[in-house]
Formats: structure tokens, sequence, C-alpha cells
DNA sequence: TAATTCAGCTTACATCTGTACGCTATTTTA
DNA sequence: TAAAATAGCGTACAGATGTAAGCTGAATTA
């Protein structure tokens, strides 16, 4: 083995040990170096040999759990694609990612209030991916104008996420009760924007 | 000065040393018993005398927050009955509280999503408070059937709560800009849940 | 007035933290 | 093959933390 492909798959133990760490007690800003080195089957001071900081390791996670979400965006979209209604398939799809990869959701919805203003950035960012995304689906399905359809993918994003924060804490049955929730709130929303147009269109 | 005033007072310092703390910076479970001393005062070790931990602080913290919050829609209630429409005058309001009570709205939103269970309960109880108010309020104004008016309230709210979460960050133009898109949002909503009391109506 | 209570203090300690320094063994380069 | 680079380690230290133990002086009670 190679020396960087062993720097490579140390990094990763690094990585995935502090992803293993943020569980629903633990915030980015509450894991310590040692604790990460500790898990990740490493000195502590060896840990500086892949990051100059935790910060560093921090906001690598956040690229990582950003990249996990638009790698979700695309297995929506192609869903879609195949039938079964946006709002349902795009839901559907979001649960079940939360389900499967719970800490990095988590890591995402707490570090989108949490402490570091660089941490908050970061997890903007790739809200805005989404933002802009479902934006131009929405104007290239419905027709609606950029403003109407942008206030509506904002809407519809933050509705999903605050949903996809219930359903952390939630069985499983009160998952499938917040995604049916969800997917009517986001009825009344697509509703709304369409009025909105017409009224528009009216003067 | 009487003992248990004086307790009363000692017991306020800590509270409101510890809401000073609470910066963008620091999340409840960040801040340390010894720093909340420093900041009001008084020796490390004399916390004890008023707190038996730093979490029955946290929820202390989270209970007068809760209370602020109640009060705000209280404040709402009366604008609203002396006209200007709802929409208008409850964004506005809660935007002033915002403005006004940055640390004490930021502390909810964080332990919203926070590393603790019991604040996260603490908190999602104080929102169901907002969810029950304005489905009552919806259902006697609009005459809306219960599951309607409850699921557009939940969603008002939690848009609501993340147009509050973008505006702590946010310049005091881009506020004006938060809310006036909020407000928009909220229309969308009440229309298409008023489109699906039609509907319901029609089967 | 004398006895009791108790808010707040000082001292102390074990535990954890980040990180500086220098060594070693192995891979990479020349 | 000899020299250089480097991933990982052990040791060490200063600082912070929670909290136990016991003291003091002032307020309260009897």
């Amino acid at each position: 083995m190679s020396r960087q492909e062993q720097k490579l798959r140390t990094r990763r133990s690094i990585i995935e040990a502090a992803f293993l760490l943020l569980d629903e007690q633990r915030s980015l800003s509450s894991i310590s170096l040692r604790e990460v080195a500790r898990a990740a089957g490493i000195a502590p001071t060896s840990f500086y040999r892949h990051f100059k900081d935790i910060d560093e390791l921090g906001l690598t996670l956040v690229d990582e759990a950003g990249l996990a979400l638009r790698q979700l965006m695309r297995q929506a979209r192609a869903r879609i694609a195949s039938g079964g209604g946006v709002i349902n398939t795009s839901v559907d799809t979001f649960m079940e990612f939360i389900t499967a990869n719970n800490n990095v959701f988590r890591l995402l919805l707490r570090e989108h209030t949490g402490t570091s203003m660089a941490f908050r950035a970061a997890v903007l960012r790739e809200i805005k991916h989404f933002n802009v995304e479902l934006t131009d689906y929405t104007i290239s399905t419905t027709g609606l104008p950029y403003n109407i359809a942008n206030l509506q993918a904002e809407a519809m994003v933050k509705l999903v996420f605050s949903a996809g924060a219930e359903a952390l804490d939630a069985s499983e049955e009160q998952k499938l009760n917040v995604a049916e929730r969800v997917k009517l709130q986001l009825r009344f929303v697509v509703n709304g924007a369409l009025q909105a147009k017409a009224e528009q269109a009216n003067n």
C-alpha cells in the first residue's frame, strides 16, 4: 500500500469516526479532537497530519453531507422522471434519505442554526442549491414567473426540512404521518402559488 | 434587604448573565458553569445554591424564552384586533421581537435542533402553543375544518420560524426583505388551504 | 440575646482539553 | 543504495472544567 493511499485511508477513518460521534447528543462544536482521534484509532497528535484544526474537519463533514444531499436530489429527479408525482416522490425520497443517513442530515440541520458562522454559511450554500434547482424545475414545468416560482420553492424547501427535523426524532409510524402532512402542506403552497400567478396575470 | 430577596436577585443575575453569553457563537451545551458564574459575579460553587445543574439552568432559560414568546403572541393578537391584517401584523410583530430579543429567539431556534433531548422537547412544547392557538384562531375566523386549519397553522408557524432564523443573521435591510417574502409565502398557504376546503366540500 | 440557617467564599483535586516537541519506521526520491 | 520525506507515536505541559469539603458572616428564628 502506497503512502498516499494509506494517508487517504486514515483520513477516511477520521471522517467516518466523526460522523459516528455526531449522534443525537453531539454537535460539531462539542466533539473534541482527542475524542475523534480515539474513535479513529490514532494518536491525538496524528490528527494534525490530516487537518489543521477540528474546524477544518467540521467543514469537510458539512461538505460531505452536502454532497450526499445533492446525490439525493439527483435520485429524486430520476424517480420523478419515471412517474409517481413530484411531491410524493420527492418527499418519500427525502424521508428515506433521513432514515438511512440519520447523522448526515442531523449534522446539516444542527449546524444550520449552530454556533459557527462558517458552518452555518456552508449549510446555507447547500440549501441554496436546493432552492435554485427547485425554482428552475418549477419554472420549466409550470411556467410560473420567476418571483413566484422562487418563493414557492423556498417555502417548499423550508417545509420539507422542518418535516425532516421532526422525522429525526420520530418513530417509523410517526414518520409516515409527518410525510403525509408535509405533502398536504406542499400542495397548499403549490396551489396558492398558482393562484398568485392567476392574480398577477389579471393586472 | 431580606435574605430571600437577595437570593432571587442573584438567581436573576445568573439567568441574565447566561442569556448574555448565548450570543451567535455559544449554545446552552457550550457554556460552562464556571463561565456563567464568572459573568454573574459569583464563585463557581455558589452556582449550586441556585441550580442543581447547568442543565437545570438551561431548562429555566428555555422556559423564560417560551414565556417571552407567549407574551409576543398576546401582543400580536391585540394589534390584530385593532386592524391591520393578520399576516402583516403577526409577521411584523414577530420580526420586532427577534430584533429586540435577539438572544432569546436564538436560544429557542438553536435548542430546537440541539443536542439535548430535554431542551428539544421544551422548545417543541412552546411551538405547540403557537400551533394550537393559530389553529383555533383560524377555525374561528375562517370556518376551516380542523384538519385543514391545523395543517395550515403548522405550515405557517414553520415558515415564520424559518424566516426568523434567516432574520437573525440578516442586516436591517435584509430583514425587511425576509419579512416581505414570508408574508407572500403565508398567503400561498392560506389560499391553498382555502382551496383544499372547497375541494373537500365538493365530495 | 443566643442559636440556627444558609448564600457565598476559598481551597483542592481529578479529569479533560489542545498542541508543542522530538523520535521512529517506512516509503519515496535521487 | 544512500538520502530525504513523512505518517504516526509518546511524552509533556498549561489551562479549563465540574464539584467536593469546609469556613464565614449576616439574616432569621426562638
